[in-house]
Parts: structure tokens; C-alpha cells; sequence
DNA sequence: TCGAGTTAGTATGTTGTGCGTACCATAATA
DNA sequence: TATTATGGTACGCACAACATACTAACTCGA
């Protein structure tokens, strides 16, 4: 161990100037709540982009991909495979769109209805867990500080 | 919603109850601040946590993989991942701990010092581009609420 | 001092995501 | 009609997170 002697000079717990980077705590706060959010999630399987996914395909039944991924901010080919994945396990299904012939509507299958229910749970623990750290009102602020980062 | 035409119902823009989800607009924010870095630091084609690494690095020299991970909350198999990707690049080099056979103690290479440079440069860009957003006073809130989060 | 348990590093493999590129079919338009 | 734009798809690459398993080195208590 850096015994008294001055060679090892190994800062012991800090994070030097990396402290004042906002970006680099914004990174340090996703990943917590990424961690959080997986172990809580564990039983169900599912990452937070499926779930978000899945939540608005039932919020918006009919809903295409490239819609989905302009909401939620996400590549044309990143959506795809999430949709993939989802569909692969039998929680959503694509059908030909009627009014035009490019587009794949997509919507929820009772299974998926089912996972959504559990996520819903699962995601009230998890909003617990993190909204506990504030007071209403700070979350708000939060909130309010965040949207103006991704709009 | 559907008023003209009654059959398709697609919610404009809303987000719908993902929007009320505190961490949800963490992910949004974390993704926007991320698509933003890595335009930025395209040309060094550096990812954050490369960079973040990178820095500790030589904040910290002769730091041991581990501490790093601790710091940086990264599992002992992705820091790994993350100092091979630095050390084949020629940025890091790896060499016996002399008080510990089981640690490897890290350090810069001259490479690596001066990536860290340019990284400094377009990070400077990149921290305006997310600061600008809010005042002196709110990233300081907003830092604090996020600190928050991931101690 | 010996042996059990712990810690650091490593290798390997899986999963999910993000994005680039290319291709095709179908609109939309000039 | 010819051209361009759009939506979906396939493929491939890079990264990151994590699990598991193994070795070597250290620590500590009986």
C-alpha cells in the first residue's frame, strides 16, 4: 500500500476535474439508473428501450417505426432490431399499413399487454427508488432540466 | 386527437405517461448528450468513456485497473475491455505494481497525452454546446441533483 | 505458518445498442 | 414520366455491460 512515504500519490477517492464536466455526471447518473433499472427489470428480461418501445406501441397502436424512432430519438436501424427483438418474443406484431404501402404498423399482442402490465410494476419500484433521492419539487426541476437537454 | 379524418390516431409528438418517467428523460438526455459527444469528438474517435478513462489516468498515474473501475463504476471485465481498446491504440501502457504482483499499474503514453489534449479541446465545445442550456446557478443545481443519483 | 478466503487481472462468450451502408418497394414531386 | 424522398430491411462493425471461469498473488485467522 502508499505507505507515508511520498511516491504514491494515488487520490483516494476523487474524480479530479472529470468533477466538473456535466456531461461525465450525466454519464455516472444513466448508468446508475441503468443498473438499477436492470436489476429491477431482471425477472421480466427487458432493457429499458424495450420497454419504452412497447409502451408506446400500446400508447399508439398503428404506430410505424420511423415514428417510433423519431420519438424516442432512435437510428432507423437501431428501432428495427428493438422491434425485432420484441417481436421475436412474441410481444408485438407488424401488419401492412392500408393508407400507404412503405409502412409497417405495429401493435401490441396480449402477451405483450402482459409484459407491459409486469413492467409497470416493476417500473413503479424503479421510479420510487430514484424519485425518493428528491423532494416533488426537485423533481420537477429535474425533469424540467433534462427536457431541455433532449428537445 | 383523430378529429379530421377518424382512423388513424397517432399522437402527434406527445411521449404520452413515458414523459411523467424520471428516468426516462435521464435516458433521453444521456442519448442526446452522447449522439452530441460523439459528433464532436468524431475526429479523435474517442467514445466518453475512453476519454473518461483516459483522464483518470493521467490524473491518477500508476493507478491500478480496478481503482479505476471503482471510480468510474465500470465492471472489472469492462474496464478490461475499455484499457485493451486504449492500450491498442497505443494510448496506455501497462506495467507491474512493484508493492502488489497482482496489480498492473497504468500510465500514459506520450500518444495517449496528446489525444488527451485535442480530447480537452472538444470537450471544452461539447460542455458549451450542454451548459449553454442552463445558467451558472442551474448547472450547478443540476449537477448536484445528479450526484445525487450515482453516489 | 499453513490453509482458506479474498482480490486483481485475464480470457471467453452473450446480449443489446448505435450507426453506417446498401438495397428495394412505394410514395410524392417537379 | 422521371426523379427524388421515404420506410423498411439486411448486413456488418464497434462498444459496452455483464456472467463465468480460471490463475496468480495477497491477507488473515487458527
Amino acid at each position: 500500500m502508499g505507505d507515508t512515504a511520498g511516491t504514491k500519490t494515488i487520490p483516494e477517492e476523487g474524480l479530479g476535474a472529470l468533477d466538473e464536466i456535466l456531461g461525465f455526471h450525466i454519464r455516472l447518473a444513466h448508468n446508475a439508473v441503468y443498473r438499477h433499472f436492470t436489476e429491477t427489470f431482471a425477472d421480466l428480461g427487458l432493457t429499458q428501450k424495450q420497454v419504452s418501445v412497447l409502451w408506446l406501441i400500446e400508447d399508439s397502436d398503428d404506430i410505424a417505426q420511423t415514428d417510433l424512432g423519431r420519438r424516442l430519438q432512435i437510428d432507423r436501424a437501431t428501432i428495427m432490431a428493438i422491434v425485432n427483438r420484441l417481436q421475436s418474443r412474441g410481444y408485438v406484431e407488424r401488419s401492412q399499413s392500408k393508407t400507404d404501402g412503405r409502412r409497417q404498423t405495429l401493435h401490441i399482442t396480449p402477451a405483450g399487454h402482459d409484459a407491459l402490465q409486469k413492467a409497470w410494476t416493476a417500473n413503479r419500484i424503479h421510479e420510487e427508488w430514484l424519485k425518493s433521492k428528491f423532494t416533488p419539487e426537485e423533481v420537477d426541476v429535474l425533469i424540467n432540466f433534462l427536457r431541455r437537454i433532449h428537445d
